[in-house]
DNA sequence: AAGAAACCATACGGCCGAGTATGGGTGGCG
DNA sequence: CGCCACCCATACTCGGCCGTATGGTTTCTT
């Protein structure tokens, strides 16, 4: 990564480095402000450097979600993995959820652009897959099937209106203690 | 409301029928589809008509959001006052909530627009009340005052997040059997 | 070193929406 | 009737972003 552009003038740009900082740039402002022209200059180049690479901004979006979701895929189950016990392993989850939230932002600005088509089907595979580890993990625990997936349901609408609710009203940040008080009482309630 | 406005030449505006006409879009499109002139278009009327009423875009955000904010106000909470049992109303809400989406689709797409300077502190204050109201309530129906207050959280948490994913990504929409069964599954799993 | 390929700058046209300026029409009210 | 608020249309300017065209420069290749 290159990451700064800020000097060295000679900067040769990668279609990888257009995707990685669109996804800069959707982590802070959201998917409507990744425009070519704001990101060629935060990137120190001009747009003639863009169309070389894409053929389009959407043809960016699409390249930029595409990373995104294989990445996630590999971060988010691999930490899961070393956790047998079905139990202890929706409790790491929640855990890892309530503690790293920079790398939900992301997910948190895409839930914002579902109207988008190119962001939607993505979304839609991510939170599935999501979705259907969690029923697995309930029904693990020994829940019978269809409660364990409308639990799942509910945790995962626990965990993203969460997410917009703590990472964009922004407002009642939660000081530690009573977060970990929080985290503590959504896992009585939701872990059986 | 003017609401035909497609074919009676002289129409005149008022600055409350602009105001229903961005809640409108705002339902439909969100925030960002507030446009002056698009606006103007949909009613029959050119941008002339607008910056009459209202200085700026802005201006006529701001006045929807009021005007939504006090209707919001007495729909939602009025609908309760009738019911004086604690865990009676709980579920009367959750039933309210899960059977007339339309009037959500407004607070859901403000959740999307919460960066927006003139969104967020209106959302802020809904939010907040909702969440006392329901603190209240499980308050009220014999928990302890730190673990209600929680419970509010993560009971206001899975409304948006439900919102969210079945309103936006409108893709796995359950019909009616499940869909009731998820209800009961949620009332269960939340009210004490 | 010569040529090809990769990468980028400059310059242009076009769309769309925010505001502004200005003048015209329609209502009520004396 | 005539005046004055009220409401709207037309016709601009301005800025921002998309996409294209074209030519220049660096880097690899042989």
């Amino acid at each position: 990564m290159p990451a700064a552009a800020k000097n060295e003038r000679p900067m040769r740009l990668s279609a990888e480095d257009w995707a990685n900082a669109a996804l800069d740039v959707i982590a802070d402002d959201g998917v409507a402000a990744v425009a070519v022209e704001p990101l060629a200059r935060r990137l120190g180049v001009t747009k003639g450097s863009f169309y070389w690479h894409f053929p389009s901004r959407e043809a960016l979006l699409a390249a930029a979600l595409e990373r995104w979701e294989t990445m996630e895929q590999e971060t988010v189950f691999g930490k899961l993995e070393a956790f047998p016990e079905p139990r202890e392993r929706l409790k790491a989850l929640f855990q890892l959820v309530a503690h790293e939230l920079k790398p939900h932002k992301i997910y948190s600005e895409l839930l914002k652009a579902l109207d988008h088509p190119v962001v939607q089907p993505v979304l839609a595979r991510v939170s599935q897959r999501r979705m259907d580890y969690l029923a697995a993990s309930f029904r693990q625990a020994g829940m019978p099937r269809l409660e364990a997936i409308n639990r799942a349901r509910l945790t995962y609408a626990a965990y993203v209106g969460f997410l917009q609710l703590s990472l964009q009203l922004g407002q009642p940040r939660l000081h530690h203690d009573e977060f970990e008080a929080y985290v503590t009482h959504v896992m009585d309630a939701l872990i059986p």
